[in-house]
Formats: C-alpha cells, structure tokens, sequence
DNA sequence: TTGCAAACCGACCATTCGGTTTGTACACTA
DNA sequence: TAGTGTACAAACCGAATGGTCGGTTTGCAA
C-alpha cells in the first residue's frame, strides 16, 4: 500500500476514534493527513469503505491477543491476573482501537463495524469462558457461578476504565485512574476472593 | 413550556442518545418531532443550547436517585445489594440519558456537558465511598481495600451491562443479556465473596 | 525514449448543514 | 377594533458536506 494510503489510515483512524464517524470530514481527514481529498477518494472508495477499512485493519492486530492468552499454565489465580494484565496493556497500547469500539457498541447503527466489534470480542470471550469452566472443572472456581458472567466483569471493568478514566482523575477519592495495571490487578484481587472479610461471610 | 418544545426535548433526546451529536441535524428532529425547523430555533437559539437542554433536564430527574441510596439501613451486603439493583433499574429506566452520559465520556470534546456528566457522576460515587468507608470502619469491609476502586467496579459492572448488551446476546455462553437485575445482583455477590472456593483462598 | 498505469491535485457539483428572515394565525389587552 | 406578542411554517442564506472529474506528475518496464 502506499505510503499516502497508510497516513490517511492513521490519521482517520485517530480522528474517528476522537470524534466519531459524523464528527470527522473528509476534508479534516485530507488537511491532517497532507494529502488531497481527491487523493483520499482514489485510494478509498467512500467515506463508509475508508471507516470500514479503518475497523478491519485496527481489528486484525489485536488477533494475536487471544492466542497468548490461551497457551498459558498455572492455576487460576495466576492465569486470571495475567490475562487482565495483558487486556489492559492491550486496550491501553491500542487506544484508538479501543475507542473506535467502545463507538461501535453506542450505535444502534445501521453501519455494520458492529459485526467486526462482536467478532473481535466474541473470539476472546469464548475462549476466557472455556478457561473458567476448565477452572470450575478442577474446582478451582465455585461451581454454582456463571462463567460467562465472570467473563464479562473481568474483561468489561477493564474497558470500563478507559471509558471512566477522564472523569475519574477528577474524583479525589480516586488514586488509580493513571496507572491501568494496579487498577487491573485490584480488580482481579476483588473478584477473586470478594470484599467481605472471611469471618463473616455468610449466605447472601 | 408550550407542548411543541416538549416534543422537540423528547424527540432529541431520543435521537442525540442513538447517533450522537454530530450525527444528528435539526431538520431531522424537526421532521421526527412533527414541528418547522424554524421552530426549533424559536424554542432553542442553537444546536448547542438543544443538546444541553436535553442532558440537563435528563440529569435533573436522577438527582434523586442519590438520597434513596443513603437513607437505608441494614447491613453492608444488604445494602450494596439494594444499591446496585436501584441502579441498574434506574439505568435502564431512563434508557437515553444512559446512552448520552456514555457518549459524553467518550467525547475528549470541547462541548461541556462532560463536566455535567462528571457532576452527576461524582455526587452518587462520593456517597457510595462514604458508604463503603463506613462499612470498613464496622468491620464488614476488608480494610485493605480501596472503596473507590469498589465504588468504580460497582457502578462501571452496571453501566457496562448496557453499553455490552446488544453484543452480549450474540454471545450463546450468556443467559443474562435481557435480565439486568439478575445480572446485576449476580455481580455484587461475586463482588461480596468472590469466586474462588472457600477451601483454596490464599493469599493473592 | 517511449508507453502506461497508478498516484495525485484542485476545481467543481449537488446536497445538506446550522441558522435567519418573512409572513401569518391566534391569543390577549386597551 | 386596533394593537401587540407569541407560536409557528416556509422560503431562504452562506458555508460545508461527500463525492466526481479532467488533467498532471511519477515510477517503472519495454
């Protein structure tokens, strides 16, 4: 591809995860990315094609993500704190990404990167299912919980940390929100072994 | 306020929570709502001024949602249960400024009704903070903990239910996308006791 | 050197944007 | 009954939108 083609990527890219798909024109894109607009129309076909093509290409990085999270030993307590580790530092290194998806998940949208946004979550999701009922199997995880629950709240606080992260740093009782992997790691501690002291848990 | 501007509030409420500020125009809303676009600048002086309206007059009815939280008695897991479960029925109750509130945290943007959304925001956690704090002072609450890091996976497992839920019922591992008080109340008790058996906790 | 395709530019197009102006129907008051 | 203000619609404005087009440059193979 050349050289142009990936500067207007990158710059779409950072611009329709900062102000969305409405939000950016193709001639902010062309200004920024010092190319003309007839030229960004010769490499991509449409505003649409250019966003699609944006998705896709952010999307396939974060593919090797879910293999390594798989081929990992130990018991659960250290595979489940490395996998957030690794989530985390992974929504954080690909901020953009993150954001685009994050979009994604608001529209209600007739523009179908919403597909490839479930895809990319679904695979990772499956597989950290098949490791928690691998868990329960060996009773290391309480066996009357939801596995797919536990999916969602480990990897949902973590994304959720982006989206809170600004507001956050505003809130005094708050001291984490600029070090992702000590939130991260709190958070597993929590959903390993919960809040309530041991002496007094009792049914709930 | 005349009947026309009511509309006018309730039809852009409707459309800024499903395509965002920029991706709605006016003749939409005046097309949706049944009234000129000239007339929406009679009731509004601005685009702008619409929009905040809108997020105003929706923040303005949660406010009272923080009073029922702290006025309750009974202990912690009593009440952090009642908590989450008034939450997420108040979230999804007012379906629309869920959505507008989740876009505004996405917004690294100039128009200010993030601070808005951090005020509203802020007001519920700091309570809930005080709330956890007390319990940690009784005993109910290991002490080692963060409350603000609970308070967040608290409130941020709830809204992320619904920035997830579409995606989540492609998901067949999930059972709990279309039942928010089932899902919610099965997260506080992973929260209160965790997920590892009682028999193999150590030390993390 | 020539030939050709891809890369690229800048002017242009129809449409839509947020916003304004004009005019009118109706209420209330003098 | 004339006057005044409000609620509204419709026509309109300049600017910006996504997209097209004719033409020029560039790189490479024959």
């Amino acid at each position: 591809m050349a050289e142009a083609a990936q500067r207007i990527l990158h710059t779409a890219e950072r611009l329709f995860a900062e102000h969305g798909y409405e939000g950016v024109s193709i001639n902010m894109v062309a200004e920024q990315a010092g190319v003309s607009k007839g030229n960004i129309f010769h490499h991509f076909s449409s505003k649409e094609t250019l966003y699609q093509t944006v998705l896709g290409s952010a999307c396939a990085e974060a593919r090797s993500l879910v293999d390594e999270l798989v081929n990992r030993d130990g018991n659960l307590t250290e595979r489940l704190i490395h996998f957030a580790a690794a989530h985390i530092a992974h929504l954080e290194r690909h901020y953009h990404l993150t954001r685009l998806v994050q979009r994604e998940l608001l529209e209600g949208g007739v523009r179908r990167g919403k597909e490839l946004a479930e895809q990319l979550c679904g695979e990772n999701f499956t597989r950290l299912v098949e490791i928690l009922r691998n868990a329960q199997d060996c009773g290391e995880l309480r066996k009357e919980l939801d596995p797919a629950l536990i999916a969602q709240l480990l990897v949902g606080s973590n994304i959720f940390f982006f989206q809170a992260r600004d507001m956050l740093r505003h809130f005094p009782e708050v001291d984490f929100a600029d070090d992702a992997q000590r939130y991260s790691r709190m958070v597993v501690e929590v959903i390993l072994i919960g809040i309530v002291p041991p002496s007094s848990i009792q049914g709930v």
